[in-house]
DNA sequence: GCCAACGTTGGC
DNA sequence: GCCAACGTTGGC
């Protein structure tokens, strides 16, 4: 199982909203960026996803699984393969993990989401997974 | 194919 | 609100 953090802007979409979705979930749409694409397209059903709040929060709140794999972005301009993915929410962290906690992190220096940070979909390694949720409190 | 200009993202 | 980082566009 492969681990990945997405961001949303808590005012377009946020976490309550994702958790309102239900088990079903929903699409993860409006991803116009190829590395981020590329990522989509590598995420398998079953594998989690970080939850992150950009600019208002800048914080993991939760855990998403990814309940369909990647296929075309409706949303999307005609004639560009975009690509969405499905996630359905999992489960809250107990206690955020800021961006300034990661910062803080030795160990999570080297995370995507401090050295590529306009990067909207990310790939978390396992231990980096670990360690956040230890963190935020998730066993 | 290079590079300047511009737009967007996201932290501060 | 500002600015740095990065992607995209368009002139040459």
């Amino acid at each position: 199982m492969a681990y990945w953090l997405v961001k949303s802007e808590p005012d377009s979409w946020s976490w309550d909203m994702q958790v309102k979705a239900g088990a079903k979930g929903t699409e993860w749409s409006g991803v116009r960026n190829h590395t981020a694409k590329q990522n989509l397209e590598k995420m398998k059903k079953g594998d989690r996803a970080f939850f992150y709040h950009s600019n208002v929060g800048k914080e993991i709140v939760g855990i998403v699984e990814v309940v369909k794999e990647s296929h075309p972005d409706p949303t999307g301009p005609k004639g560009e393969p975009w690509v969405v993915v499905d996630f359905a929410a999992r489960e809250p962290l107990a206690k955020p993990v800021t961006l300034q906690d990661v910062k803080a992190e030795p160990k999570l220096k080297d995370m995507a989401l401090i050295k590529y940070s306009r990067l909207s979909v990310q790939p978390v390694t396992a231990d980096e997974w670990k360690l956040v949720c230890k963190m935020g409190g998730v066993k």
